[in-house]
DNA sequence: CTCCACTGGGTACGTTGTACGCGGTCATGG
DNA sequence: CCATGACCGCGTACAACGTACCCAGTGGAG
């Protein structure tokens, strides 16, 4: 079968050379099973509730997606596609990664369920592409390629990292089936015997603190944020300062 | 049913009040699926499999276990044991969170496959909360616990997203059951069509680079490492300092 | 007009996690 | 010392999954 000759799916062509005209389209079922994750958790996106959404048979989808996971493919990359990147590299280039780590929170907050899909290797896709092109692109007139990818890592590892514990605990919530008062029920037994046991200072350090309100989420990423472009900008050489006479530096340490 | 009281594994006793002894464990169970998820992938630790594997019936392993979600909570857990660190925290910061960084991407290394399970909230285990307690013991002392915290998502943010590529790959090639040079040779077109298309010049100059060797990985990661460190200890007063004479700071960008 | 690569989709298979219930075992209460 | 019942290992069974295979219909190319 000429199928098995593509590994990838950005190389298999939509539509195919003639024949009756396809009743649906990739960005169509795209779309649904999105629709249908954001509403219902990725695990509910199956190829038969996928296909219901969109008034298919369930195996029509095979006409258009080769497998599941290719499918899954085209999801992550239509979602990197959300993120706006509109004028870059603009030659701030702290204003660029800046935009794009908020970018990147934002899509992640709208869609949770993709933190349980690992993300294993860079699938060519055409919006992955163009993060590649704009965001590397911002630091790419400063440093070597070597240098440039050392530094995405750092910043999309924080981001990354960042975004999936604020994420994780709705989801961990939401996949067992119970309430959010209900899961703190069940959970805060376990939570008491550790810190009556004495053993974890630390834990319980954290586990007091969070009964206190801080600092809101956004301000707790952007503190992060700053903290990472401080770093990245230590890397950088002179020449790279931003033109723009405004730029924001790490705030004094007052909090 | 009284199981369904625990929503927390590490609430549920493993030895019950009495009856007849059990002619397994826990941890045998979850040494059983470590080793068949590091020989052929955690896709193939089934619950079938691992009852095979010691030797019991598919069913005896829910005597042990709620569920298989429970049992890879155990195993990452079991994990984290692996990680040694002992003697932390020590005083010296940094050497801390080196030796917890270089342990934590051994540990990925040996076992690539837990890239693929997605840690959403702590589950206090008891391996974790002792990573919690020794390496956020590293900064106790020198900052809040909310900055803490903070510098701890961007250390294992680095380590994860780092050593998430370094295995990324290796398991795409694994799971698509394609050997190596067969994986390359099929995403080749894919790359070249768009290299030619002239569409992507940063894509292009990370694969022309990426062909000619550069930094070990171990290099590679000890470098980012170092940058992590750098900007963490900017984020610490002065009084911070490690009391070692001969510590290591960012060197010359000599490269 | 004829051909055949294509279409949507029904049926069916293998594999998964796991609910349920069986007969046997053994610490405990009388 | 014996009866009780909570535990054991485990065989059977089921629902849900991804998807292989097959079918009858369709419409552009020769």
């Amino acid at each position: 079968m000429t199928d098995a000759e593509y590994v990838n799916i950005w190389m298999r062509p939509e539509r195919p050379a003639y024949g009756p005209k396809p009743a649906y389209s990739r960005a169509q079922i795209t779309d649904a099973a999105i629709r249908i994750a954001d509403a219902e958790g990725l695990e509910a996106a199956t190829m038969r509730r996928i296909a219901a959404e969109i008034g298919a048979g369930a195996m029509s989808l095979y006409r258009y997606v080769p497998s599941r996971d290719d499918l899954i493919e085209l999801i992550t990359d239509r979602l990197q596609g959300e993120i706006d990147l509109e004028g870059m590299p603009s030659g701030d280039w702290r204003a660029d990664l800046t935009r794009y780590a908020d970018g990147v929170r934002a899509m992640w907050l709208r869609h949770p369920w993709i933190a349980t899909v690992h993300r294993a290797l860079p699938s060519y896709g055409p919006n992955q592409l163009l993060v590649i092109e704009r965001v590397m692109g911002a630091l790419d007139a400063h440093v070597s390629i070597d240098e440039n990818f050392g530094l995405m890592a750092l910043l999309t590892g924080y981001v990354e990292s960042a975004v999936r514990e604020e994420i994780g605990w709705a989801e961990e919530v939401r996949r067992s089936g119970l309430s959010e008062p209900e899961w703190m029920a069940r959970s805060a037994p376990r939570v008491e015997q550790l810190m009556k046991s004495g053993e974890y200072p630390i834990f319980t350090k954290i586990v007091v603190q969070a009964r206190r309100p801080h600092q809101s989420r956004d301000e707790q990423f952007r503190h992060g944020l700053e903290r990472v472009l401080d770093c990245i900008a230590a890397a950088l050489p002179q020449a790279a300062e931003p033109p723009a006479p405004h730029r924001k530096r790490r705030k004094d340490r007052d909090d």
